[in-house]
DNA sequence: TCGGATTACGTGCACCGTAATGATC
DNA sequence: GATCATTACGGTGCACGTAATCCGA
């Protein structure tokens, strides 16, 4: 077996095309990398080089040798690099989701059951969740749909209703309820991180009334010194109290119910079994 | 970068299940190994093992890292074996003929070119015989065909003609010139390394007529205790005599009547020139 | 008590550096 | 004389061995 030490001369002196140079590049002396050259050459039993008395060239055999040296040493990074990426994500618990409320309920529960690991979180489309969640780039998601798939364990978790924050001057305030067309023409402040309820809102009212902030901090600073109209849930609601002088009017549209549900590889269910069933108590005490 | 070392020793940990098995194997001590585990995970950043203060298993990174050391490890023998065979390749033409006496006339003219390389010959039918040239398998060949490919040099070589040898008393031995026709129902003594020649016997001479002998020796035993015929060609006669008491007949079919061509592949065409002109002058002063 | 891992300490070898030599331009 | 490889010799780091300790069946 040859070692990595000696590949990486070699490597070097092929880039290099002399020993001093590598010898540089490799913070060693000349002789040190000469003698390593003979010691390579003994090890394999063939010349690797053309020696010319003052100058060494690279032979056919040590341009082959030198293909299979970059091969390996190669394999040797993608193996340090490979295996600390692989210890990261087994420490991690990573979990996608659709909106922003379950993914933050759900995040301390699991945070709790695995308290070695880390939990990352994403949002995304259900879509784009499901694939994740079948090549192991997502160990848990919440989704708004029920996935119809034999290899996804999947649990009814909680729900959300949307709801319309409008000043008491607004044209719409007298409202017991309204639907997604009423609000068409007027324009409604919105986060950027809503998840799915961006898809709902981009689809059910006109792009250009949706005034979307790029931070929930702009988003705030814009609620209170504005009076444009912006959206809550009873989920949000249950959380923080709205602003005084304003109204609260519920979203008849179906699309403005959402049900959550959270779902893991069918055969991963018994190591987030903990995970599912805390997330079924705390909904229930919630009621 | 990890050393290989260390990688073999992991590999011999994971196959042993324990540092002592493991340590026996390697024939070093159970302390060095344990250093070394403990070094490789320094190195990579992560516990490749779960210590159970009197037992140590591989855990589910461990095991990650043991397919990468085993691929490493593997490619590294590869190398060993790879770069030896291609240095023994690259100092040997590989000669490949249709038959043996244009083979053996052309061996020592190319050994005599190539001092430095060894000469390895074999014999074999046309179509391989290109395939094999093609593939670098053979420098040089020996065919009886001229091949109409543009990717190959031919030169045309040397002739040789096929004789039957009968004693006084056969029934054939009056006659001036034979064909195989003639020949079918008598039995003929052969050695089995003549090449293509086997071929035409066998195509036009019966099966259970041919007295095949697997070593020269055995052949030319028979030979001189026997009466029973055999072939020789104006090549062979050219060098040896013939067994008193026998007769040398012709034979007239246009198989009997083999020509030889030296062939390369075009773009070695200048390596092997002079063994091209050293042939066609062997043949000329022949003449 | 034995099998198995770790810690502590000393040692030898292998790889390295310095210095000198050789060779080619 | 500059550039570049090799040889000779002395130093040092590091991987190894020995011995001792610890732990669990």
């Amino acid at each position: 077996m040859i070692e990595i030490y000696l590949l990486e001369q070699l490597v070097a002196v092929a880039t290099h095309g002399t020993l001093l140079k590598a010898a540089e590049e490799l913070y060693i002396t000349q002789p040190a990398l000469s003698r390593s050259m003979k010691k390579l050459e003994a090890q394999l039993g063939v010349s690797l080089f053309d020696r010319d008395n003052s100058k060494i060239t690279l032979n056919k055999t040590g341009e082959y040798a030198v293909e299979y040296a970059k091969r390996i040493l190669e394999l040797n990074h993608e193996m340090c690099e490979g295996v600390s990426d692989f210890d990261r994500r087994r420490r991690t618990v990573s979990v996608g989701a659709c909106a922003p409320f379950p993914l933050g309920e759900l995040t301390p529960i699991i945070q709790e059951r695995f308290v070695e690991m880390a939990v990352s979180t994403e949002l995304a489309d259900d879509e784009r969740l499901i694939t994740r969640l079948k090549n192991r780039a997502y160990q848990l998601v919440i989704l708004h749909k029920r996935p119809d798939d034999d290899n996804l364990y999947c649990q009814h978790y909680l729900e959300e209703k949307l709801y319309i924050v409008v000043p008491e001057t607004h044209p719409l305030s007298a409202r017991d309820s309204i639907t997604f067309d009423d609000l068409r023409g007027y324009n409604v402040l919105l986060g950027n991180s809503i998840g799915f309820w961006m898809d709902i809102c981009r689809l059910r009212l006109k792009t250009e009334n949706l005034l979307i902030q790029n931070s929930m901090d702009a988003l705030f600073e814009l609620i209170e010194a504005s009076t444009l109209p912006f959206f809550t849930s009873d989920r949000i609601m249950e959380r923080q109290n709205q602003p005084s002088g304003r109204i609260v009017i519920p979203i008849d549209d179906q699309d403005a119910h959402a049900v959550y549900y959270i779902a893991c590889l069918a055969k991963d269910r018994n190591k987030y079994d903990a995970v599912f069933n805390a997330a079924r108590d705390a909904v229930f005490r919630s009621m």
